[in-house]
DNA sequence: CTAATTCGCGTACACCATACTCTAAGTGGG
DNA sequence: CCCACTTAGAGTATGGTGTACGCGAATTAG
């Protein structure tokens, strides 16, 4: 059986990446690159991009001059720009060493901010494909470490791993918004307040046309909201939530 | 001021499309395309293309060619293709005519599964840019519906206007997640249980390593659920949380 | 020294968005 | 009726992308 498949990444080849072994070769002429400084320079380049431009700026071209190579000496290392956003995933994962004994409310709230800070310090992270996640040895590692410090709360496996989940996805829904909005304003120059001020003759005209009455009719402050305040906001709720299923009888 | 920028899209501009009358000139040559037309066809041709490839693949080329047209009459009706993102959205938003009395759980509950079901029809809707959103017709018809239904409830416009904030960003994370991971199944021919059967010796390995006692230890059906009950588990955890910050007294 | 092996990368191709410019196809005024 | 004017459609060219292929350079085993 194989994995592999017509134009996007293979899977299979990525999991050999990730986990394979770095030996070099006796023979031949020694490698100036290596796989690790590949991932790392892409890292580097995609954290500068990032801020202003999507994903997609991100080229193989870039990443060689970053390095200083020919842009095709990467292929010598990663079969090609797919297997490479999987490596960065496992990449820049760091998990604490730290344990504590806490609860799972703030067990699984360290984890929501840690993954928050990922995707603020790696403004890409959170638009990469993870489909059939957490295969590279840092997020296993960051998987175990969390359900080690999950269990003795005494829910079982399986509800656990929805806790997770739903509130992974939580967290990468609200910091991709933000992300795109952080990199609108920085991309025109204009800021939240400007955009929507320069709008306003547009939705004065929505507003008056009489389509809309509750839009126009909406509290002055309904917006006047940060995204760390809705990401605590849903957090708290998703939370409150969590609590509410583990104490229901079943 | 202006809301131009570098490369990306231009807002200012997406919102005239949007906004902007379709009356056609009396003089010249009559058009045979149309604005609606081509955000249709890209509509129709994001749809076929987005169950296995990813947004990028929807070229402007592939557009026209839909159409039977050259690919350069296309900008005479949109600036660009991220303005013609801009516009699909609200082309395939559906508002409901029918209102209702229910409270507001059930008010969200049923937006939350019609945004669920929007993204699986066009599962491309929730990997485009939404920032500074909700600015076409159709979406503010779908806002202003949303806080006319939830108003009766007593709840600040505010406090409104997170829950529906934080509920959109949690179903577009599941949804993508969702997405991406069909798409995996579908591009490869691999079905998830295969992949996993597959990277079996990888994991193997990594367990007897010793180096992820818990995961090894886990229990067989930890895994065991399908997105659709990971969705529903998070959407009843979070209304959950809202209600009861609702009853909170404040 | 030679052969084997491995690495770096130049060249080439297919695809992409889109700026510019020219031609086609209508209409209103004389 | 005809022609100037106006608008629509699209061909060509530019500069970007990922990456297949194959060659020359660098090292070591024999």
């Amino acid at each position: 059986m194989t994995t592999e498949h017509g134009d996007g990444r293979d899977l299979g080849l990525s999991l050999k990446l990730l986990w394979g072994d770095r030996t070099r070769p006796a023979r031949g002429r020694p490698p100036t690159l290596s796989l690790d400084r590949i991932v790392a320079a892409a890292v580097e380049v995609a954290d500068e991009l990032a801020e202003t431009e999507g994903l997609e700026a991100l080229s193989m071209r870039a990443i060689a001059t970053h390095l200083g190579v020919g842009t095709m000496s990467l292929y010598r290392y990663v079969p090609g720009r797919s297997e490479l956003l999987d490596l960065m995933l496992d990449h820049v994962i760091e998990v604490p060493e730290q344990d504590g004994e806490d609860g799972w409310r703030e067990v699984l709230t360290a984890e929501a901010h840690q993954y928050w800070r990922l995707c603020m310090d790696h403004p890409w992270y959170p638009f990469v494909d993870q489909s059939r996640p957490l295969l590279g040895p840092n997020g296993l590692r960051g998987l175990d470490r969390l359900f080690r410090l999950l269990r003795p709360a005494g829910i079982d496996d399986r509800a656990l791993m929805m806790m997770i989940g739903a509130q992974h996805d939580y967290v990468d829904g609200v910091a991709r918004s933000y992300i795109n909005e952080r990199r609108a304003e920085k991309r025109t120059g204009v800021s939240n307040e400007e955009f929507w001020q320069a709008q306003a003759p547009t939705l004065e005209d929505a507003m008056n046309s009489g389509a809309f009455p509750t839009m126009a009719a909406l509290s002055e402050d309904t917006f006047d909201f940060s995204f760390e305040q809705l990401f605590e906001f849903g957090l708290t709720s998703l939370h409150d939530g969590f609590a509410a299923f583990i104490d229901k009888p079943r």
